[in-house]
DNA sequence: GTCTATAGAAGGATAGAC
DNA sequence: GTCTATCCTTCTATAGAC
């Protein structure tokens, strides 16, 4: 079935407000009412296009939960020498998430409050393509830095909580900044930190299992 | 005014069924009837004691974040040498948020969605007291290993992202580990974390600024 | 202090006109 | 496809008996 222009536009419209509405509020406080109003239509289409609040959320909540896991992974895919993917890895991601801070406290909040949600539409990836993308891209390298073979996934975890954790906990984060005689704001501290974290992760690595 | 034994208990009851369900389900999707459920009262009880749902949850969210809290800032208030204070950090607060694996989303979920009533009630805390300390017992083990003075934020927001990250992101890492091969579970996999985290940060830190 | 009953408001969803 | 009007359920909160 093809959709008309206008049709097109509208369910487009509805979309991106329930994208920034869901986004800020999370699926229980979100009001369909406030979907409909940044929308400019009336709350009886949302309906129309998507059924019910559930439907409407799912198809936002998947759309976001890929736009960040390609996000999240995509470095790991790469086959650049580790430490320039390192580097790039931080600037990249944290620049991403300056754009979308409210992305890594949406989906973790979701995913903890309805995990059914994420086994239904994610259950089934295929992710021994990832691992073994990590592990035959890298694996060489990662033994030549000493990260033992069956700790490719705390490695991994460990690398993107340094930047996805001071967005999820953005508001203490800037409470301490504040409180504590950092004079820049938290952008500034972001941007610090994509040197400060490539350079703590590199020499971690350069060092495991060798001292 | 003093409050006699059944008083106590009730107020205490309820109390502790408003943690447990604000906790598991987050402000916006908790239900009062189902506080008054566990509790094992009336729903009007609640009114009487504590008036209204958001003074309910004030009084939870605060005992919850200064139990958080204290937990996350603890360690940088000791003045134990530096390596083995990294050790036992890892150890003691997987160990707590085993027991806890809902409160790090909890909290950062509801700051997120209500910055304000953060702000009211920890804006106002001495936070220099912590900088001090760690400045104060450490600044010289810090420049000593290497981190620069005016990283000792950027250092404890990452000493902190590696543990609270995973609990955060608990149902995805899972997931992972389910679909890439992991025969253990998520509590073995925090567990071999303990020991992993420490390893890292340590040789990190030895070789900051020093390449 | 604790309960029953109910008010009162809000929000999701639908019917039906255009 | 879009709007108005309205239904119906859910949830917070209060009144009032015991």
């Amino acid at each position: 079935m093809v959709k008309n222009d206008s049709e097109k536009q509208t369910e487009e419209k509805i979309f991106e407000a329930a994208m920034a509405v869901f986004e800020e509020k999370g699926f229980a406080a979100a009001r369909m009412q406030e979907i409909a109003d940044r929308a400019g239509i009336n709350k009886s289409l949302l309906h129309y296009y998507f059924r019910s609040k559930d439907q409407l959320f799912e198809v936002v909540f998947n759309k976001l939960f890929e736009k960040m896991f390609s996000m999240v992974i995509g470095i790991f895919m790469s086959d650049k020498p580790f430490e320039e993917k390192i580097r790039e890895y931080y600037c990249e991601h944290i620049r991403f998430f300056q754009q979308n801070p409210m992305l890594p406290i949406f989906i973790m909040s979701e995913i903890s409050h309805n995990p059914e949600r994420l086994k239904k539409r994610f259950g089934n990836i295929d992710y021994t393509k990832i691992r073994d993308s990590v592990m035959g891209f890298h694996a060489e390298e990662m033994s030549e830095y000493g990260i033992k073979k069956e700790d490719w996934v705390q490695f991994m975890i460990t690398v993107v909580s340094l930047t996805i954790f001071p967005f999820a906990a953005k508001e203490i984060v800037k409470m301490f900044l504040d409180q504590t005689g950092y004079t820049k704001g938290f952008d500034d501290f972001m941007n610090e930190r994509k040197v400060f974290a490539s350079e703590f992760v590199i020499n971690a690595i350069k060092h495991m299992n060798k001292k």
